[in-house]
DNA sequence: TATGAATGAGTGTTCATTCAT
DNA sequence: TATGAATGAACACTCATTCAT
């Protein structure tokens, strides 16, 4: 179990570690320089879009120079590199505490409640997010950048956690079921989340319930086969 | 009913219909060059990315002058622009088949069918669509461009029809819900179908009938209320 | 014969002929324009040495935009490159007319000053070509850039027709000493005559007339040994 | 004598001692510091060129901190000069050593020998030194850089050398020719020399033979002139 | 003092758009 | 009118040099 969360939980952060850094910052300063441009690059995608996250754009909202943008990163890829692992990494976090160990016990709704509010928190938390990194555009093209690169291995890393955790619950599930529905509900997760983030605060709340009935529904049917579980002596039926 | 349908659909065609071209072209001659240009467009956009969409690109893959560009289109975006207009254009023809005139009598799964089996083959055979104009990054800037504001209104319209829709099926539902679910339907529905079309051709079919049981699913309570009213006593057909 | 002499004419104009150019121009104005080009980019060299020779310097020394130079090439290098092989089809023309078809009956001293006194006025002709195709460092980095290449090839081209030339005037000669012979011909010409064309008027004439004594007397024992040849009946000695 | 040889000795050294250095650094560790940097820039240039040679570069090189390069140099240009000078040094020595007390008593072929012998010796074991110093180019511009003026100094100085030593030979030479010869025979040593440390190993003592030969035969005519008096009835030798 | 971060002018390159032919 | 050249603003990236720690 341990073991089946841990693999794609590193997928998620061996993302692109290697030449990240053109110069890993070895004074204290350079750290806080590097989290400043991540900023920086976030804010502007955010309010601005990804192609205006020029490295100028950057560094000035960073109150930089250009220069010191290349100072640790190789080009301005990288950078965007760099936001997106940052992502990938409180993904990740978040992905530790929302799958649990033992999802036997476990109501489906509860299971959908523990993974889809941290995400809707998440998502609304980081405008850039949901503005790169939550976009469905698929390879078509060789030049890749590296942040579409890592938009699919996020999306990936969390299909993979969907899918270990449908086949932990319904074991009879064929495995090309079991990814299918998983690549639906990160697909539609990922879709109704961006949007709702930019929702009037008004339909926040009812646009997350809808979501998790429409996941509900759509999973139901796949994952609870095995109803009548013997171990559950006392009635405290979770879901009637 | 006419004009119920008529309204959206006019939003998305008159959208930008003033300066997209800088002059239209009345000979055939000039027409056919405007579609070819749109093709080329198409073309290296589904193959490339937006971003490869550049005027000597577009110029090329038309086997055109980069300057016979500028006689058709004030700038390049305007190509984009008109673009999504001619997907504009289908879609309405699209709609107005798919959307029925009187719905009241079809099953909330033949309606689903009606309107998502054409919008696959849609998407199917539009890879520049769902790679540009299937997104859900939403406006954030001034400096927008044409095809980001085409995108949403093509999104909206959509959202519009199927406002409609649900208002002609359930008038007792409240339009707050009412858009939401629209929303809701038009979101996911974008986003299965994108990935439907990149996926391999096994897993097609499964992902659509899918999409359509997790749309049924979700409507179904919201839609279907009034029909049982009569029969209410037997079969309780809801969901066998 | 014909063929020995055409192998290293062809080495010359063969050297990066594919990529030189971005787009071959098409429209007289353009290839004017080329001309134009080269023509600052050898100015700049001439004055300011190679590394002045940026694209900008380039383009302003023509009178023209910066981006122009990259309508018709690639980049910064291939302008050098296309400069070294307007030099080099220069050059093939001066050897092709240089190296004699029979150079059996003809004196050393004749054979030199057919060969050495073009070169000669192609150097003080072409103070870009001494200032950077005229020098001796050679390859030690795998990131060469055209230039370097390019003179290498030219310089190359050159000693395999001082090779064929020696090997046809003393078959006897073992083929490493005639290719050493005609390296050294080969990098003492290039050396004298680079330094000859920026000495004062008045040494130009004993500079040339010293580096034919010298070739001449290090080629004399190397090419003259069959000295009393049968078909020359009458005396005549060219040289004593 | 000693006079005649110190002159242009100190040319070399005096070349630019002013401001060579920012501090001139009494303490051996400083002076340790320098001459490391010296040696990493020696490697950068033999091994990537001179252009490779930045700040960056040659610190890494040398495992220091870019800004220590500066604690010792003014500016990156100083660094090269340094350089250069250290040549210049071994060169006064080589020179010292090569350029004998009398040369009258000897033999024209020893004396080559004497200075050429350690030269090629020089540039065999100095790669950086023929890579940058060892070049034709002249100077053409007021912003030439510091190693540019460098090269041209040792070669000058070298050029003096011969000057004097061909002086001292045939004091009966005018002036102007001396001065040519030198000139000439400094160029024609150069080049090979540098040539001939990047050939093969199998060609390295045949291309200094041919060097030799090369210069014996250009000097006899203008130095042993006094040595053929007695003979001068019979032979009728080359170039009187 | 030694280290490595900060700076910004400069260089190569792209590309939308205009213009001459 | 169609073609492709001309233009210049923008952007990515480098590197000598200065500075804070």
């Amino acid at each position: 179990m341990t073991d089946e969360a841990a693999t794609p939980a590193a997928a998620i952060t061996d993302v692109e570690t290697d030449d990240a850094f053109r110069r890993r910052p070895r004074q204290s300063r350079g750290q806080k320089r590097v989290e400043l441009l991540l900023d920086a690059a976030a804010d502007v995608i955010a309010e601005h879009g990804i192609d205006a996250a020029t490295a100028e754009a950057i560094a000035i909202r960073a109150r930089t120079a250009k220069g010191s943008l290349y100072q640790f990163f190789p080009n301005r890829d990288a950078v965007l590199a760099a936001l997106a692992l940052r992502y990938a990494d409180e993904m990740r976090a978040i992905h530790e505490r929302a799958f649990p160990m033992d999802p036997h016990g476990m109501a489906l709704e509860r299971l959908i409640d523990r993974i889809v509010n941290p995400l809707a928190e998440f998502h609304d938390r980081n405008p850039a997010f949901r503005r790169v990194f939550a976009t469905i555009e698929g390879p078509a093209d060789d030049t890749r950048s590296a942040p579409v690169r890592l938009r699919g291995q996020l999306f990936d890393s969390f299909v993979d956690r969907l899918d270990v955790l449908f086949g932990s619950r319904n074991p009879k599930l064929p495995a090309r079921d079991r990814r299918r529905a998983a690549l639906i509900c990160a697909s539609v997760g990922q879709s109704i989340l961006a949007r709702r983030s930019r929702a009037p605060a008004a339909d926040k709340k009812p646009l997350l319930d809808d979501l998790k009935r429409m996941l509900v529904g759509f999973l139901q049917p796949l994952l609870n086969v095995q109803q009548a579980r013997p171990r559950r002596t006392a009635t405290k039926r979770v879901k009637p």
